[in-house]
DNA sequence: TATGGATAGTTGAAAAAGTCAACGATTTAT
DNA sequence: ATAAATCGTTGACTTTTTCAACTATCCATA
């Protein structure tokens, strides 16, 4: 994860280090890239108490599209412990639910208490706010390839 | 870090979950990617018994840039004292050496010796080949396209 | 030119995250 | 019916991250 990150408004990178050829390289760019966003979004969900992997459980709660645990691992790439535990503190603050899943009684279907509701609905709109400040070198019509490139790259054109 | 990245060739995603507002978020489509090209990447550097922490130092090491440590730790977004960890290993096995800085006797220069750019030459070829599986999504104008935002969105428009 | 405050690297401890194997309950296949 | 597979859970273990010291060195300035 992340170290440093600016805070300072007026400060610049002049990073002498990116004339190094590992700067070319598609994983470090991402890491880099993620790294910096985490400082921010962290920072912003903190006021919700909420990280990053907690906000993504609530998020997939709230998406209605009634998750099992198992798809939250594999769409998150978490391992499903990790889940359990994540999920475990939400149900304990009284934000999500878990639910025996209709046609299949192993599985737990999570989804969001109408607090778990107005927490995300709160904590989306802060999200948004470190993610502009994240991607603040880019326009706006750039974030938007950007995330089609993302999106396409991970799911194929379908996405 | 990541849990499962498919291995037969035929397999396709059709994620249900990619439907939730959640993956318009580029925070975490930058830590998913990163996550299933981390995978690929550890698995196709462990035949040099390196992983990405290990090869992007060596990578620095290599670049020629003379880096001291704390360069290194802020361009790769670790703690110094992680740096140093790598570094006694990569240095134990030959592959750097640590030099005092000419100019200033606290900071350290990392360099490579002829062992450590021989083995980089051959990891820089493997995980050439990983980074592309890992965006076999995409063409390579589209590969550049996305490298170029990411640098962008770190670096501004001088990146 | 000495003295105080900052900075580079290092160490070590503590917290967080990740990995993995096992288990009970359930489902699916035979 | 039985066997094999899957889901969530637990617990152990390893790795990574974070942070506060400490020494050596540098820098500013009185």
């Amino acid at each position: 994860m992340a170290t440093e990150v600016d805070d300072e408004p007026g400060t610049e990178p002049a990073e002498k280090l990116m004339a190094a050829t590992i700067s070319l390289d598609a994983g470090f760019l991402l890491a880099k890239l993620h790294a910096g966003g985490s400082v921010l979004n962290n920072r912003a969900l903190a006021a919700f108490d909420l990280k990053e992997r907690s906000y993504s459980v609530l998020a997939l709660a709230n998406s209605g599209l009634e998750p099992t645990q198992r798809e939250m691992a594999e769409f998150l790439s978490l391992d499903p412990s990790q889940i359990v535990a994540l999920i475990d503190e939400l149900e304990k603050r009284g934000l999500v639910i878990r639910a025996p899943g209709k046609l299949d009684r192993r599985a737990k279907i999570v989804s969001s208490t109408p607090e778990g509701e107005a927490l995300f609905r709160r904590a989306e709109a802060a999200a948004r706010d470190a993610e502009s400040a994240a991607l603040a070198g880019l326009s706006a019509p750039e974030i938007a390839t950007l995330k089609g490139l993302l999106r396409k790259a991970l799911w194929g054109p379908a996405a």
